[in-house]
DNA sequence: TCCGGCTCTGAAAACCTTTACGCTGACGCT
DNA sequence: AGCGTCAGCGTAAAGGTTTTCAGAGCCGGA
């Protein structure tokens, strides 16, 4: 700092070597700190380094090392609040270690997702990263074989949080939350409390996360001795705008209901609006339950009971069980806990509408 | 990708050359598509290369072409609606160019932000984007300068959003919103609904964004004739939480008020809770208004009047701004305009209370 | 005294791609 | 026929670091 270089390129390790009166090989080993070198020697390395204000070339060390520490996570969106939490527990867990962290949008697009997955190879990501349900179709399963392959041939990982393998066999490995047992606690929470007619909001069929979610909610209601008819599913999908539009209609429509399980946290925003749009109260007239208890899920109107599901955790675990074992882990399957959180948006069905 | 290499290393041009009859000269120039190449040729190479599943190797690459086409971000935590907002204007600009783009969270952390910065260089980035307001003191102007000189020596831009330049010499850009006319905008929207009282919770002293909107609000009574003494700053700082604390405070005290100016959005939901926790209704009681119109300000209870400050279009304004003027940029002070969206905070100061 | 082994260090190879340079052969013009 | 031009392509160098291999010097033990 002391003497800033004026020249255009960047300092080279040479440069400290020579500075240093050493050559490349105990400059890189002093400070790399790979390889023992004399006290006094390292002392004068990392002066010279420091005096040139060095700065290691990244490119030169990973074409040596064969790959790099970075991982990478692609989402949907960054501002999705889940995603962005899942998405700083992996930035968290690998500054931890030193490792660099790249985030990727697709917007939902497969096109984007392939060629933001193409792009981590040829960056030579050592962790693929993978969030978010999914429909499972074909083209998925082919897509996601085709990834666990190719990354596995250059000795990367790749984890799925939350979207299914398409198969055991393949070289990914699967973290994600155990959405049917949360979707039976909750829903189970809203039968104790009176509701008999409670009807999911945002379900989209074969989307794993939501289909589980589907699974717990009739599973409660079969173990309250009620039968197949009393589960309504409105697949609507996921989303403020879909919750909002979708809650307009069901508030139209015949159907009797006193509670609304709304799929994720941002469908029970729109769901809240749109209640609160008819002058209808939460939750002296419709309770609501949502899922994942984003951030801002205490601030709703009324504060929103949900499931929480620790969307950092999830994030940490990913990289953590990937670096773990490093071997072993192909094919294997880990869930995470969940637990609900009661706030203000249960109560009593009505007495006039209890069913 | 049908004879798949079982061979642990990656495939490299040599073979791809090989197998297609030309030189790796050759085989670089038809993939590349840097240099013409006969299209018989060509097709050759691509064959080859689509039948060994080729990825090339993007730090050998980067280090023959110096450098890389890489932006950073740097925020103080991803999970906040508003730096994820702009960290997804980047990387959505990013990615339309075939740019890389890495983001790193500090917590806040100083040390973090140095360490960031430090191996953004050693990765060859190519613009480092710093966003959020800080305290500006002495240290912060040593770091910052230090950061845009070691980054324009080695040809990479530096650019500051809603942060402060500590010199106007110094080689970076600075890309903001016009954070005193946004403020003094809302203050007057409150001003002419008839608010005398009015209070700014979440200054933060030495906080550029936080200072310049101080100053709005004060500009604003100023205009309307009003003394110096009307204006009332509680220096609360930013979040949830400091909101809810400082709202629950001014709530005890003497202070005679109708209106509640929000740092912004995030210190608005802990004010409008803690106001639902006294029993007292907005805006029957008391109007709120925040800043920044994160997404789910318009859930909030009741949704917000805010001032809404395209935050994607920030990160996008810096990257195509960063990327436009290479040379002329340094320097260069950006303000990117705002306006108020109105929704149900606001209302008439109520009749007993009207100062 | 001699030798085995240990520590420290340097030369050079390896990592993979791009590009400057130069060669060959074909074609057209004079 | 001879020459200039140019497309096409290969050779080799360059880019910065790590690591292997081997050499040099030294110490202790025999």
């Amino acid at each position: 700092m002391e003497n800033d270089m004026g020249s255009k390129g960047r300092v080279t390790i040479r440069e400290v070597a020579e500075r240093a009166g050493v050559s490349t090989a105990t400059a890189s080993r002093a400070l790399s700190g790979n390889h023992p070198v004399p006290p006094a020697t390292r002392a004068r390395v990392l002066r010279a380094a420091r005096d040139l204000d060095y700065v290691a070339n990244a490119h030169a060390r990973a074409l040596v090392g064969g790959g790099r520490k970075m991982a990478a996570v692609v989402v949907r969106q960054v501002t999705s609040p889940f995603y962005a939490q899942v998405a700083e527990g992996v930035e968290a867990e690998a500054a931890d270690r030193g490792w660099l962290c790249v985030v990727g949008a697709t917007g939902g697009d497969a096109q984007r997702e392939m060629e933001f997955v193409q792009l981590m190879r040829e960056e030579g990501a050592r962790l693929v990263i993978l969030v978010g349900g999914v429909v499972e179709d074909d083209a998925y399963r082919e897509r996601v074989a085709h990834y666990a392959h190719a990354l596995d041939s250059s000795g990367a990982r790749l984890v799925l949080c939350g979207r299914p393998a398409p198969d055991p066999e393949i070289p990914a490995l699967v973290v994600e939350f155990d959405n049917e047992a949360g979707a039976r606690a909750i829903t189970a929470h809203l039968l104790s409390a009176g509701h008999r007619g409670i009807v999911f909001l945002g379900g989209l069929p074969g989307n794993t996360a939501l289909d589980a979610r589907v699974a717990g909610y009739r599973a409660a209601l079969a173990e309250h001795g009620l039968p197949p008819e009393a589960a309504h599913v409105v697949d609507c999908g996921l989303g403020r705008a879909a919750g909002h539009r979708a809650m307009t209609e069901l508030l139209k429509s015949e159907r009797e209901f006193t509670a609304v399980f709304a799929g994720d946290d941002m469908v029970a925003a729109g769901a809240l609006r749109a209640i609160a749009d008819t002058g209808l109260r939460v939750p002296g007239d419709i309770s609501v339950v949502g899922y994942n208890d984003i951030p801002l899920a205490e601030d709703f109107n009324p504060p929103l009971t949900t499931v929480r599901t620790p969307a950092e955790e999830l994030g940490r675990a990913a990289v953590r069980i990937a670096l773990r074992d490093p071997e072993h882990a192909a094919g294997a399957h880990h869930l995470l806990g969940t637990h609900i959180v009661v706030r203000d948006s249960v109560g009593a069905p009505p007495p006039g509408r209890a069913l």
